[in-house]
DNA sequence: CGTCCTTTGAAGGCT
DNA sequence: AGCCTTCAAAGGACG
């Protein structure tokens, strides 16, 4: 494990920005996080398999140790102390000292196509990248990333090794940390061309689908939302693990509209962020000339600078079938349309707004990383158990390790607030309500949540022993069906 | 189909 | 200031 320096002229300020963790629990924490991460993989499996966890306190290091004291000043008090001092700084157009120092709020007027024609990245979009994204290693080409590669715990600073893979050093689980964020990002990846700002991507892509591919081009679909999913390679994680030769073999979700030959039509739309501003009027333009309009992006789903951000959701909003008005007169056809349009129309422009999704957090963010490995390696599905593990890792990684995560959670923060200027997460609460119930919650009952914990042990990843006798679903959810005989009495008996 | 479960963190509202 | 609530992701389970 490494040892934290407390100092080091880091670059990302993310050494003063970890946050104290809770106490829940804390003591048997404290106890299991020293595991490195194979051992505690193997924990893992083994009582997975086995369902015979004896030892959940086999040692002894203290986490304390390993890391420092909570400070009394909190990472969010820290961020929000420098989101205020970036706004502040941010007086319109350029702006002069960035509040973080690989993060300034400078936009160049078109990254629309930041290549030059010999492939190469231009200057401009080079000196945008590496102040926009100080990870990446926008001047090196791909013989440093090879270095990079080999040498896997080299202490230089992080730099990017493929469009999804950054290199953390001092990972000690990972030789390589192939920090894909989602499983979702929207790539269209030329062989030759390595979109630099890909790894900071979080959202899905679900939200840059323009409607539905033609027929023939459509892989899967969905069967939850239906919308249908670009074809994956059967040999690609969903989590990214791309090395620089195999980026080139990604799909995009947008595939379809990439020409079988030639270049993509939308090398601007590698990524949903800034160079995704090639989708705009004209593309749009092209896109009503070249499709049916229910495949066309909506304009509202793009954002005001023309950039959809991934992280808009824009709700499916059916379309009026003229087919079904088959064999009603005119004049019947303009009432019912009238009606439904009088009768709808408030809800239907509440519908149009486009939901803007959170940003992740750092855990969220850790979560989509690893989420297919714990799936793999654990052999479990159910995501409420496979988030408990994801939890107990997450306080088992080192400072540094966190701190990696906050930094970029920090940067989704940063570039959604640059993206939507006027967003507060109390907007999706609203939209929650007004649409859909959706979810929650049943109150937690005081000293309800975590209480199955005292009666026996989980059986994955020493996690505590369980206790709560008034949440039967919770073994159900933690354990599954076919592990019943890990449920607590309560649970079993019911 | 909608909700629950489960995790952590961010953010907003309330006291 | 501190507490509470909601929502981000994920997917199986359930009513």
């Amino acid at each position: 494990m490494p040892q934290l320096n407390g100092g080091g002229g880091d670059d990302l300020g993310a050494n003063d920005e970890m946050i104290s963790f809770k106490d829940e629990g804390e003591q048997e924490e404290k106890i299991s996080e020293n595991l490195s991460a194979e051992r505690d993989l193997a924990d893992v499996k083994s009582s997975l398999v086995n369902e015979s966890e004896t030892n959940q306190n086999s040692s002894s290091d203290s986490e304390a140790e390993r890391r420092p004291p909570p400070r009394s000043e909190t990472f969010r008090d820290k961020t929000r102390e420098s989101l205020e001092e970036a706004a502040k700084r941010q007086d319109g157009g350029l702006f002069k000292s960035p509040p973080y120092p690989g993060y300034p709020f400078i936009m160049i007027p078109d990254l629309t196509s930041p290549y030059l024609p010999n492939g190469s990245l231009s200057p401009t979009a080079r000196t945008y990248l590496q102040m926009k994204w100080p990870l990446l290693d926008v001047n090196h080409g791909s013989l440093q990333s090879r270095q990079a590669l080999k040498d896997a715990r080299s202490p230089s600073p992080a730099h990017i090794v493929g469009p999804f893979c950054l290199e953390f050093p001092g990972q000690s689980d990972l030789s390589l940390h192939q920090f894909q964020l989602s499983n979702k990002v929207p790539v269209v990846q030329h062989p030759h061309h390595v979109h630099p700002l890909t790894p900071l991507i979080t959202y899905s892509n679900e939200h840059f689908t323009p409607g539905n591919p033609p027929p023939h081009l459509q892989g899967d679909v969905d069967p939850k939302t239906g919308i249908p999913r670009p074809p994956q390679h059967p040999d690609i994680s969903p989590y990214y693990p791309l090395s620089p030769g195999a980026v080139g073999q990604i799909p995009h979700p947008l595939g379809w509209l990439v020409p079988q030959q030639g270049q993509p039509v939308y090398q601007g739309f590698r990524h949903p962020y800034p160079t995704a501003l090639t989708v705009n009027a004209s593309m749009q333009s092209f896109l009503s000339s070249r499709f049916p309009h229910h495949m066309v992006p909506p304009h509202h789903s793009l954002h005001q600078t023309g950039i959809p951000h991934p992280a808009i959701v824009t709700p499916n909003v059916k379309q009026e079938s003229s087919h079904s008005d088959i064999g009603l007169n005119s004049s019947t056809i303009l009432y019912t349309l009238h009606r439904k349009h009088q009768d709808s129309k408030k809800e239907d422009e509440k519908k149009k707004q486009p939901h803007i999704k959170k940003p992740l957090n750092a855990f969220m963010l850790y979560m989509k990383e690893m989420r297919a490995k714990v799936v793999a390696e654990c052999t479990l599905k159910e995501s409420a158990a496979i988030n408990q593990i994801l939890g107990r890792r997450w306080h088992a990684l080192t400072r540094e390790e966190q701190a990696k995560y906050y930094e970029l959670a920090r940067k989704e923060r940063q570039l959604h607030m640059q993206l939507y200027p006027g967003w507060s997460a109390r907007d999706n609460y609203a939209a929650n309500q007004q649409g859909k119930k959706k979810k929650r919650k049943r109150d937690k009952q005081p000293g309800e949540g975590n209480e199955h914990r005292e009666y026996f042990p989980n059986p994955c990843l020493s996690l505590p022993p369980i206790t709560d006798l008034s949440a039967p679903k919770k073994c159900r959810a933690r354990f599954g069906l076919d592990q019943q005989n890990n449920w607590c009495g309560p649970c079993s008996s019911l």
